[in-house]
DNA sequence: TCAAAAGTGTTAACCATACACCCATGC
DNA sequence: GCATGGGTGTATGGTTAACACTTTTGA
């Protein structure tokens, strides 16, 4: 079977920079490539789009498929169009990003067996493509909105100390932070529902755990009011 | 002659949000589509992605062979993919948003006859495709973006008074804004160079003329300043 | 002399920052 | 009892926001 145009057509992938983030780290998940070019290296997951799917339907189906990932959020992130970015065919590829609550999902350390695998942003392997590229973007974009939109909370179980949000703060923005200005700036925009729970068998005295109040939050936005940290 | 491929292969276009701005109006650039479907209809100026050339360069190539502009600021904007989105085959649209100095251009009214013109942001026309929501995306980024970053001089002529651009500022953000605060907050960014020009002819005091400095901008966005209006 | 926009300074409220100590818990 | 992270308040300086009058020019 074939498909014939009268003018030439560039295939389109859908491509995805997906983060996790657990006490220690920010990590990418990538996967090992199972078909040439660069069979057996790690690329980004991602796919060809179908002609009946939008794209992010189609980023969605890939994430499924190659990683078994359903709860996300997902935005678009940019759209790659060097003609030599894949030594095929033009391949344009419309890249989006997504934030990931780890805890739902296994952590496998990458190995040889492995296909599917999550790397800490500051140790990230050899990637297929002019995937770099795209990871790094990815980044600048997670860097940037972090301040303005309360994005973080995507990265997090449900339920959080507000430690562990100061902890991902201080990763994502590659600094460190005041721990009294961050509370109170952190509650003071009133997105955080205390919990009455604490953390159980610590070292140390017990942390309160919080949730994100989502609807809260888009009520707010609504009015005119601007998430920043 | 015709193309053939082993899987189906979207066709993928770009297509610009272009700005402009005079004396009392955010404009938008739009072209009479010479070619079904929606022949005769406004549509954004754009077209076709040749496979030599990147996304970038198709996109100032069709700004050129449709409306002759060369100077812009461009930056992309956002993909577009619904499957039907185009009757003819699925198309997929990488759009760029433009800032144009309109004084460069001639502003044709639209009529009949012409082929392209400036639209009030205020006054648009039905346009083809899903352009209306094109546009829309480019509205908002441009609202958002000429917050914290200072894309306004794209707009304005090389030299303006501090009232150009705080009209500029008013028009693109539907608010009106404190002189005096405007006038301390923009000069304070030291990102305006003071010209020993004035205003000719006009029936009140004569503004002082300003430029932007684009290389004092650079400079300090590299030691982390980051603009805010 | 009027209309129209240019240009300018001060004050008060608010917000961001810097900073140090006590608390609860497990080992 | 000590190590570990949780939790809290205040003072200072800087930034923003609100506000009104004088200047210059052409008609």
């Amino acid at each position: 079977m074939s498909y014939t145009y009268k003018y030439p057509h560039p295939a389109v992938t859908v491509d995805a920079v997906v983060f996790g983030f657990d006490e220690a780290d920010l990590k990418l998940l990538l996967v090992r490539r199972r078909i040439d070019p660069f069979k057996g290296e790690w690329a980004l997951p991602g796919g060809f789009v179908r002609l009946n799917e939008n794209l992010e339907e189609a980023i969605r189906r890939e994430l499924l498929e190659e990683t078994g990932i359903t709860e996300l959020y997902l935005e678009q992130l940019y759209t790659f169009g060097e003609p030599d970015r894949d030594p095929r065919e033009r391949v344009i590829s419309v890249a989006y990003y997504a934030l990931v609550n780890l805890s739902l999902y296994p952590v496998a350390a990458a190995s040889d067996a492995t296909e599917v695998a999550w790397f800490p942003v500051a140790e990230l392997p050899e990637v297929a493509f002019d995937h770099e590229r795209i990871v790094e973007t990815g980044l600048a974009r997670l860097k940037a909105k972090v301040r303005y939109e309360p994005i973080g909370f995507e990265l997090l179980p449900r339920k959080f100390t507000l430690g562990d949000l100061q902890r991902l703060y201080e990763t994502v923005l590659e600094q460190p932070l005041d721990k009294r200005n961050f509370r109170k700036k952190i509650l003071g925009t009133n997105l955080l529902q205390a919990l009455k729970e604490y953390q159980q068998d610590v070292a140390h005295r017990a942390a309160q755990y919080y949730q994100f109040n989502r609807e809260r939050y888009e009520q707010l936005r609504k009015r005119g009011f601007n998430f920043e940290l």
